[in-house]
RNA sequence: CGGGCUGUGGCGCAGUUUGGUAGCGCGCUUGAAUGGGGUUCAAGAGGCCCCGCGUUCGAAUCGCGGCAGCCCGACCA
């Protein structure tokens, strides 16, 4: 590729909304320009690099005994209401009507498209296990694309599902995948690490997200560093306080003039936040509900959603609260009949203040079973840093993550709701358990991006670069420009991937864009070198620049190029079978 | 959907408080010099000042109403 001729430039000053390193070298180096928002087109670079994206995908998916497949973006809003999705999803599922007026849908996922495909392709044991994949577009409304590429509405996904007979056979192809995951993103360059997660609305058990932790990652995650617990902020689990024994203590209701509806607020009565009842009232679906925890801890509302099975729920408005009958700042589940979940830490800690439910009054020494019970007792803490570990009682560390794939085992959610059911060795019909396997493709580029650059710009894994050698020339000699052409044709006509520069600018320019666009080697042809009958070589990333021979350049190009994928494989020795 | 901010040549911004012929830098075009880390000089092109309605002799500037974008939260590859 010509650099004179090429589309989508490098840009010296570039928009304050780039917030991330990333996000501005996607910008600086005219990798993608933003159509609107969360949509983007990919200039020819970063559209280059997506597509080695997609080949390591694909290379990893069939090393799994994948079958790539390929579904339509969008799908009749029947299968969605199959599913129950077409109402469970909220507005970032994008709908429409076709010209004769049914409801129809922007695929977000296409676990309905896939299931009504297998309903009729599959029907013997026999056939099982298997996995199809596809590298898509996936369209979702999203209430805020961030940082460039990190967080787009429309977007390339891979997106795999497997079908198997047994939960034993599930299990073991769940790890296979969960390997093949590493090795795709070890391959584009990315150290990950995976981590127990939600699983939202895609339902089923267990899943597993893969995480690149940087400060600039979207999602908040935990770690024990002595037993290698890992888990996203949204489903850590908090070890259980310990029992306090101390007997319960009468009832008593006291005067309290202040409020006390805010967690860590300066104890009174005597009292510290570890010692209140801290009550929350929750509308769901238009009711009511109350949620208690003890007062130092905070609740994490995704954890209660999933309890609620309602993704929408919100804290009561004081219209709400005064409608019900309560009080803001004195609520309390006592004397109350709403739905009630109370967390462990309540259960196991006697004589709590609790509201009083009426202006200005509290009560001392309320217990859970005697004063107000509830059979829904649920983990619903906020877990946070230096929390107990939930398996060993380590203290946890925090940090955050880009989140650029997921493995769900969806179980039998959407072959019991959709009918995809299997003959058995017994003849019997049995409906076939499923996972599937999600990674962004975009969001791959985009965390390289950030993962990998210095102050002059990208330095692209050779794995993923748009092209593997730049050359540019220095200076305007004919003879200059002549050598430059040639080496041009010949690297390119041979297979190696060349991005020219044959500008005619000043040297400075040409250097740092080659910097900035941080292909892996960079050949530089001038009178200079060309007086010794070579040309100049440097590694980007490395400071220093080599004289390298004119005579058999290429070789030394090829040969430089396999050590860089080498270093790869050395990072992540069980790659090494690949090459 | 809540909270904050911003819309002015391709890009980055000033001008808006106090209404009076739309500016700067980068980039772009032409010419000349220069040629190893964003070079210099000269001459140019390019703007429904986000949109609509209003106030006014006169609106980028004031008022009202929209729309779009960004950031912080709730959602996700």
């Amino acid at each position: 590729m010509r650099l004179s001729k090429m589309i989508g430039r490098t840009v010296r000053e570039i928009p304050a909304e780039a917030e991330t390193e990333g996000h501005r070298l996607l910008i600086r180096a005219g990798i993608a320009h933003r159509v609107a928002s969360g949509i983007y087109v990919y200039g020819h670079l970063g559209w280059r690099s997506v597509q080695k994206i997609m080949q390591i995908l694909r290379e990893e998916m069939d090393g799994v005994d994948g079958q790539e497949i390929n579904m339509p973006v969008t799908a009749p809003a029947d299968l969605w209401k199959e599913t129950g999705r077409w109402s469970a999803v909220g507005s970032e599922l994008a709908r429409w009507k076709d010209r004769w007026g049914r409801d129809m849908v922007l695929a977000m996922t296409h676990e309905e498209t896939l299931t009504d495909y297998l309903r009729s392709e599959v029907y013997s044991y026999k056939q099982l296990p298997f996995m199809l994949y596809q590298i898509q577009t996936k369209f979702r409304d999203e209430p805020r694309p961030r940082a460039g590429l990190i967080r787009t509405r429309e977007f390339y996904m891979k997106d795999g599902y497997s079908c198997h007979l047994t939960e034993e056979c599930m299990d073991t192809y769940y790890e296979r995948m969960a390997d093949a995951y590493y090795r795709v993103f070890n391959r584009a360059g990315l150290d990950v690490v995976s981590v127990s997660s939600d699983n939202g609305m895609f339902g089923g058990k267990e899943s597993h997200e893969y995480m690149y932790l940087t400060p600039v990652g979207e999602d908040k995650l935990f770690f024990c560093d002595s037993c290698r617990y890992a888990a996203n902020y949204e489903v850590t689990e908090r070890q259980p306080v310990n029992q306090d024994n101390t007997p319960p203590a009468t009832l008593q209701e006291v005067a309290t003039p202040e409020r006390l509806d805010i967690p860590g607020q300066a104890a009174f009565l005597g009292v510290t936040p570890k010692e209140f009842l801290k009550t929350l009232a929750y509308i769901t679906r238009g009711h009511l509900v109350l949620v208690v925890i003890r007062g130092d801890l905070m609740v994490n509302e995704v954890k209660l959603s999933r309890i609620l099975g309602d993704d929408a729920i919100r804290l009561a408005t004081p219209e709400e609260l005064q409608a019900g009958g309560f009080v803001e700042g004195f609520l309390s589940p006592l004397g109350r009949s709403e739905r009630l979940i109370v967390d462990p830490s309540v259960t196991r800690s006697p004589n709590l203040v609790a509201g009083a439910n009426k202006e200005g009054y509290h009560v001392m020494n309320s217990n859970f079973g005697r004063d107000y019970t509830s059979a829904e007792v649920y983990d619903i803490v906020a877990v946070v840093a230096g929390d107990p570990c939930p398996l060993c009682g380590a203290p946890l560390r925090d940090a955050r993550g880009i989140e650029v794939g997921n493995i769900f085992k969806l179980g039998t959610r959407y072959s019991v709701n959709m009918n995809a059911l299997v003959q058995n060795e017994n003849g019997e019909q049995q409906p076939m358990i499923m996972g599937c396997y999600g990674i962004g493709v975009g969001r791959i580029l985009s965390t390289v991006l950030e993962a990998y650059n210095d102050k002059d710009g990208i330095i692209w894994p050779v794995t993923v670069a748009p092209y593997l050698v730049h050359l540019t020339t220095l200076g305007v000699e004919e003879e200059v420009i002549a050598c430059a052409e040639q080496l041009y044709q010949e690297w390119t006509k041979a297979g190696l991937e060349v991005l020219y520069d044959d500008r005619d600018l000043r040297p400075g320019v040409k250097l740092n864009d080659a910097d900035l666009l941080g292909m892996p080697l960079r050949v530089v042809v001038s009178r200079r070198s060309l007086a010794t009958q070579s040309l100049e070589l440097k590694e980007r990333g490395l400071s220093a620049a080599e004289s390298l021979p004119l005579a058999g350049s290429q070789a030394v190009l090829y040969q430089r190029l396999e050590e860089l994928r080498r270093q790869i494989y050395l990072k992540y020795p069980y790659l090494s079978h690949l090459s």
